[in-house]
DNA sequence: ATTTTGACCGTGC
DNA sequence: CGCACGGCCAAAA
């Protein structure tokens, strides 16, 4: 299990798993509820080990609402639309209406 | 310790 | 709106 606790995956690991049904994050957004908003690049090698299911790796997209890239992208775009999203050819309808924020990062 | 890579992001044309 | 270039962070070799 490659995520010691305390380590920039962990982080990474927990705010995807709190990415509710029909919701999207950027990995962006992720990086910065891990604590590094400067480490997307690291968030992105990571979800490319994400072989854990019990990780929604497909709730997160790229900026702007783009899909981003998967494993299967085709898969990744009917999940999202499977969970009521409006998935473009390449990117998010609505991506400002679905993107989830974390509980207190809102405007403040 | 240094170098390379990766499911990226933002800016410029 | 699409492509090219640079910048950034962390893990692996």
């Amino acid at each position: 299990m490659p995520a010691p606790e305390g380590s920039f995956h962990a982080r990474v690991i927990a705010a995807v798993r709190g990415i509710p049904r029909g919701r999207v994050a950027t990995y962006g957004d992720v990086a910065a509820l891990a604590g590094r908003p400067r480490a997307w690049r690291a968030v992105g090698a990571i979800m490319s080990t994400c072989r854990i299911p019990s990780v929604p790796c497909h709730r997160v997209v790229g900026a702007g609402g783009r899909l981003g890239g998967y494993s299967d992208p085709l898969r990744k775009r009917r999940l999202l639309q499977d969970e009521g999203l409006v998935v473009g050819q390449r990117k998010i309808q609505q991506f400002d209406a679905v993107r989830w924020t974390a509980p207190g990062s809102e405007g403040r």
